[in-house]
DNA sequence: GCCCCGTCTGGGAGCGCTCCCAGAACCCGC
DNA sequence: GCGGGTTCTGGGAGCGCTCCCAGACGGGGC
């Protein structure tokens, strides 16, 4: 590479050492946490470190101790739906805000399409002590076949094929329950709900906490229209096959904000006022549903909190922490505009 | 963390230049593709890696060698826009693909607020060989303060406050030049644009683009409304503010897809019909811009296209190469839905 | 008094590579 | 024949840490 951009500068653990006056084992000992170090000696150390400006060499850390320092934020399957997706942002936001002073890399991973093996290859091959895998496709295979190789990972949404694999996800069930109740509560009594794949949890969780909502009041849980992707043309055609179905229906509870664009656009072209005709809930609070008009009613799940919450189950696991929860659900919260 | 993730079992280089009957430095000049090594042992080699599924070790090489054999990317500023926006989805697709086969690691940095100098600090301080800047924000010092560091740096989008630092970014100059054309080539007269602010050098080369457009049919460059960020509110305000100067305006560009909606919505709101009163034309073509009634006819950037640009630049300069260009501007396209 | 255990400390081997150096082998021209 | 290059090779000294070991010190319990 550029010839000679000169070996790294900064004082090295034996100057700071020497200043603090003990030696490179307590050092190190200091800058680990470890205990059996007087109070003494941490300060003097840190009153080196802060007075030299000394930061460790990582891979030197990493070559000669025995984990890597590193954790890898892997986004599974094309990537491109998962980023394309502002949720991606929070979450990333989340992990970086949770790393934020520990002396931990973050290495990106995305599935490539030639990569496969090679991934799970270098994922296990100690360069990272663990991985974050943001999943969306809830059959997605590298969750459990990562987690059978031991390497401790967390995956960011419920994985369907998971088996034990520690997860977080936001609670779906009950955000869509929430989102039911409110539109009994407005007094709606033909509530149709746009759900997502069935390959995916996050779908089938929305999906279940519809029916539930609507079950404990006594009310049919018919009116489900699949889609096969997230995008607006899928909600659109959901919309029409409701319609279809059921003319007079009066509200609907759409599993994702960017789905409920394509139904908002079908119900405004046949004629149905939002929300005097019919109401329409949202899920994600992501910016289209602000943008929406009428803008929507949602229910927002914390995206920030999500990377962070990942992040601190990893390090926890990592940090050889006992009784961690297998899984997270963080919770949701309705935020109401104008579409009901 | 995790007591004994026994240490990273695969063979070391030692072991491939015992099968391959070489010496460990002949190994490692194969490795790093060094010339001066005769063909049978490059044969012998690359066969004894390929047998004993060798690869080489990262921390090892980095602490030993003169490279870090990683690049950074630097979400600069709060991140949170950028992210928030697809644009970035694309672009770390793109630099991700670019990075395929190497062995270059992607380390993932946003500005924390406590940063600042700790990221300066980091970067320069022999961790990565170079860096992948994103900063939309024209003004930010971080490219340049990089730069003048000698950390080779790419950045994302044309600093305003930059010297020399390379950067790649779209040719919005070009674009807004055509989208103008565009509309005038469909007899609109009275062109407004909404412009983004004036400290990002996205919004000050798309008002560029716009004028010389004007400018060379002898049109008026008078209908330009300011707007302070890049949210629909803003644009919304804008479209006012241009409807009250000329409420027989034509035509109205706007830098971005995300204020275009604003617009529309005023516009839709005022009895305007898009297009045939007003013709409406975008910017980035964002999912924004197709899920917007009507869709909205925009300018498309490769996003994905500016990641690969950018990685390959840097990979470039680290690996030598001379006379790189500076800069690079990436072609832009007219896409044409049912807003102009 | 003794030993044992818990606390604290320093010394030094070695992590798996790269890169410098020295030297072998070979070609060229004179 | 000799000197001087260019091509190829191996040996080995580190890179800057961590972690093991050995040992020093102190405060119990018997």
């Amino acid at each position: 590479m550029t010839e000679g951009r000169s070996r790294r500068p900064g004082p090295r653990i034996e100057e700071v050492a020497r200043v603090a006056g003990v030696s490179k084992s307590t050092v190190s000992r200091v800058i680990n946490g470890e205990k059996y170090v007087s109070e003494r000696s941490r300060q003097a150390v840190h009153r080196a470190i802060a007075m030299l400006g000394y930061s460790p060499n990582h891979a030197a850390r990493t070559l000669a101790g025995s984990k890597a320092n590193a954790i890898a934020l892997v986004i599974s399957e094309q990537g491109s739906r998962v980023l394309a997706d502002p949720f991606f942002a929070g979450v990333l936001r989340g992990v970086h805000a949770e790393l934020a002073g520990r002396h931990v890399q973050l290495l990106l991973m995305m599935n490539q399409p030639l990569d496969g093996d090679d991934q799970v290859a270098y994922l296990t091959g100690g360069h990272v002590d663990g991985a974050l895998v943001v999943s969306l496709h809830g059959e997605d295979p590298l969750p459990r076949t990562l987690h059978e190789t031991g390497l401790p990972i967390v995956v960011g949404g419920r994985p369907l094929a998971g088996g034990s694999v520690p997860f977080v996800d936001a609670d779906n069930f009950n955000g869509a329950l929430g989102a039911v109740r409110f539109l009994i509560s407005l007094g709606r009594e033909k509530i149709a709900t746009i759900a997502g794949p069935h390959d995916m949890a996050v779908g089938m969780d929305r999906l279940s906490g519809w029916r539930c909502g609507l079950a404990e009041h006594g009310m049919p849980v018919e009116l489900v229209a699949h889609s096969n992707e997230f995008t607006p043309e899928s909600g659109a055609l959901a919309m029409e096959e409701l319609l279809r179905r059921a003319p007079d229906l009066d509200a609907v509870f759409v599993a994702a904000d960017i789905m409920a664009l394509g139904a908002l656009r079908v119900l405004q072209s046949r004629g149905y006022r939002v929300p005097d005709d019919v109401a329409v809930v949202g899920f994600d609070d992501s910016v289209l549903a602000s943008t929406a008009v009428p803008p929507l009613t949602t229910v927002r799940q914390d995206v920030e909190g999500f990377g962070r919450t990942m992040t601190w189950r990893l390090l926890a696991e990592l940090a050889g922490e006992e009784k961690l929860p297998q899984s997270m659900l963080l919770p949701t919260s309705l935020v109401r505009r104008a579409s009901a």
